[in-house]
RNA sequence: GGAUCUGUAGCUCAAUUGGAUAGAGCACUUGGCUUCGAACCAAGGGGUCGGGGGUUCGAGUCCCUCCAGAUCCGCCA
């Protein structure tokens, strides 16, 4: 419940004007309400209608907690003097000083600095998980977003390489989510494939019963191994194959029954990872979902001129674009049909955005898939932008959410063909042995049972965030170390921190549901007020990483409050006779704790009592 | 051959997308537990941001060029 914010008794000495306006409670997202002031002032002496950007962000703590730069660029336009014109800023800015310290710095920075009694009420204002999330919830409110993600091939097991797609592609579902989207996630597994020609001359010939009864994905993953051996060694055995996938195109009841048994067994074991990793999908439309919807793909683009015959394909050249050009060095173009008349990914891609922007009137469709098919998914977009504007459809926004691949030692990404690859399976279950292994050493008078639970968590939350602390479009090398380090910007110090609040609240045999900060003063030792500062840094926090797309953004600064909390912890002790001290470091307890918990549950992580 | 991405401390990674003196962890050195959990904290050394040139008030970030690696380039997705 938010009401009026019990800050007014130290407003009594100040003027009428000022005392109304304290009433209204700083905004949630405190960088956004300088952003309006700024906005104001700028508006008052006549700069917004040439193009003003207040530019406001987070600063580096030395210089204050938020910083506007925008003086700079807009003097420079204007050929002005940056620092003259951020000081006719800021004195038409008065009415923040209740609120902030405000200073201009070096060329013409403005920064602002928060008062402790501002912290404070920023702090009692939004007091509880609920609170954050209707502060957040505002954003994206009535859209409706579409995340494809995971979306693995099945008969297959999931290797370390399926990993990334799944937890980042589950951190961006839980921020579209905190931000007010209605988020469906969606699996777009490959589940027509020509892998299953193969697959199904394998299966009808060389099926082991008692290994499919034990490891039925192990089974087919050695089936698909010797068809395509054998398709390599003998023509004819690639040509009954090829039969076979045209039988089951067809819609031959046998083969019809194999591919279902394939993908439903497929399906119930990515689902025990998914479990693992937290991840529930609300929609599984695999590629033979769209089967028959491409005909009407290649009607439409072909009506409205967008794609050309070209050698017997049905193909889309954008010739505005270099790369994708005709008249290109070497032209590649994208492929809708085929030489044969089969159908390609591509048409398949095209008939999912389609399917997607009229079936579930998406305001936005992110694609998580790894950097290897970013020329595709380019022409992809390209390609609906156009046909969508021909037909006149909705056009929803289109993201490629771009991550860099797994590698080996050799610097080259995991295939799953190469065989030998960790399995995500085996990576999960050695990450809460290691777990295990230190909780014991750490906690050893915990029962077995709860040692064990604990060391799940640990062990699955280091393997995401170990994907989510990093900047994801960048590459890396497979190591166990690196996937299953517990040190630095790693879960176990998140959750770390998270468990030590909660220890303090059974000292004290209090409810973190219901702390007692209600008689809270403002913050006042260094590390009391450097850490009101972060937390009250949430809310940019979150609207980075969600409006790029890049969880680690949230990562980096719940390890950056952690790493606050951490320095609090050490040098101001809680539960301290005086009752003042006390109420006034609990409240900063419980906000790092709900903040805590809620930014990394947007992560996908669970968090722990104790550890 | 063309295109895209990557290159930051010995190692693994950040840097709010053009902002102020490039930051963390590991490793190394030093100090801190009879005091709310030391899976922690405090402090120290360690950098021509791959090389070179350019754009401007300001560049790790943008442009050009070279070097190194990865990836893609009409029918597997």
């Amino acid at each position: 419940m938010r009401g009026p914010r019990p800050r007014a008794k130290i407003l009594l000495a100040q003027s009428q004007a000022q005392f109304l306006n304290q009433w209204m409670p700083l905004p949630f997202n405190v960088a956004t309400h300088l952003d309006t002031a700024i906005r104001a002032a700028a508006k008052a002496l006549g700069l917004t209608d040439q193009g003003f950007e207040s530019e406001v962000r987070v600063a580096d703590p030395a210089n204050g907690d938020f910083q506007a730069n925008g003086a700079l660029a807009f003097a420079k336009r204007a050929k002005q003097n940056p620092r003259a014109l951020a000081q006719q800023i800021v004195d038409l800015l008065g009415a923040l000083q209740t609120d902030f310290d405000l200073t201009l710095a070096g060329p013409g920075f403005i920064n602002f600095r928060l008062k402790p009694a501002a912290l404070l009420g920023w702090l009692q204002a939004y007091g509880s998980a609920q609170d954050l999330q209707n502060g957040a919830a505002s954003a994206r409110q009535g859209q409706t977003w579409i995340v494809d993600y995971s979306s693995p091939n099945t008969a297959k097991q999931m290797h370390v390489g399926h990993l990334r797609s799944a937890v980042i592609g589950e951190a961006i579902c839980r921020l579209l989510a905190f931000s007010g989207a209605k988020v469906i996630r969606d699996n777009h597994i490959g589940d027509w494939g020509t892998q299953f020609g193969k697959l199904i001359w394998a299966h009808k010939r060389h099926l082991d019963p008692a290994a499919l009864a034990t490891d039925p994905l192990e089974e087919f993953e050695r089936l698909y191994k010797v068809g395509n051996t054998a398709a390599d060694a003998d023509p004819s055995v690639l040509e009954e194959a090829r039969h076979e996938l045209v039988r089951l195109q067809d819609g031959d009841s046998t083969n019809l029954e194999i591919w279902k048994e394939i993908n439903d067994v497929s399906l119930a074991a990515f689902q025990q990872i998914y479990d693992q990793l937290g991840i529930k999908f609300d929609v599984t439309l695999g590629e033979s979902f769209y089967n028959d919807k491409v005909p009407r793909v290649y009607r439409e683009l072909s009506e409205s001129g967008l794609a050309e015959e070209s050698g017997g394909a049905l193909v889309v050249f954008h010739d505005e674009h270099p790369r994708f050009s005709r008249n290109a060095e070497r032209p590649n173009p994208f492929m809708v049909r085929k030489g044969d008349g089969a159908s390609g990914y591509a048409s398949t891609d095209l008939a999912t955005a389609l399917y997607r922007a009229e079936n579930f009137h998406a305001h936005g469709i992110v694609i998580v898939t790894d950097f290897r098919q970013t020329d595709h998914f380019e022409q992809l977009f390209l390609t609906v932008k156009k046909w969508f504007a021909a037909k006149k459809y909705r056009l929803p926004e289109l993201h490629h959410v771009i991550f860099g691949a797994v590698t080996g030692d050799d610097g080259k990404a995991l295939r799953t063909r190469d065989g030998g690859t960790i399995k995500l399976k085996e990576l999960l279950g050695e990450a809460e042995e290691r777990a295990y292994a230190l909780v014991t050493e750490k906690t050893p008078d915990l029962p077995e049972a709860e040692r064990r639970t604990i060391a799940r968590t640990i062990g699955i939350s280091s393997v995401q965030y170990a994907d989510l602390s990093q900047n994801r479009s960048s590459n890396y090398v497979f190591s166990w170390e690196k996937m299953l380090s517990f040190e630095g910007n790693t879960a176990p110090y998140l959750l770390y921190a998270v468990t030590r609040v909660r220890s303090i609240f059974r000292k004290a045999s209090l409810n973190p549901a219901e702390p007692p900060v209600g008689s809270a003063t403002a913050p006042e030792s260094l590390q009391e007020i450097s850490l009101a500062r972060k937390l009250v840094k949430f809310p940019d926090a979150i609207q980075l990483a969600t409006n790029t797309l890049r969880p680690h953004f949230l990562g980096l600064y719940l390890y950056e409050l952690a790493g606050e909390f951490s320095g609090f912890y050490a040098a101001d002790k809680v539960i301290v006779d005086d009752a003042a001290v006390r109420a006034r470091r609990l409240l900063l307890c419980h906000r790092t704790l709900i903040v805590l918990e809620t930014g990394l549950h947007l992560l996908g992580l669970r968090t722990l009592e104790r550890m």
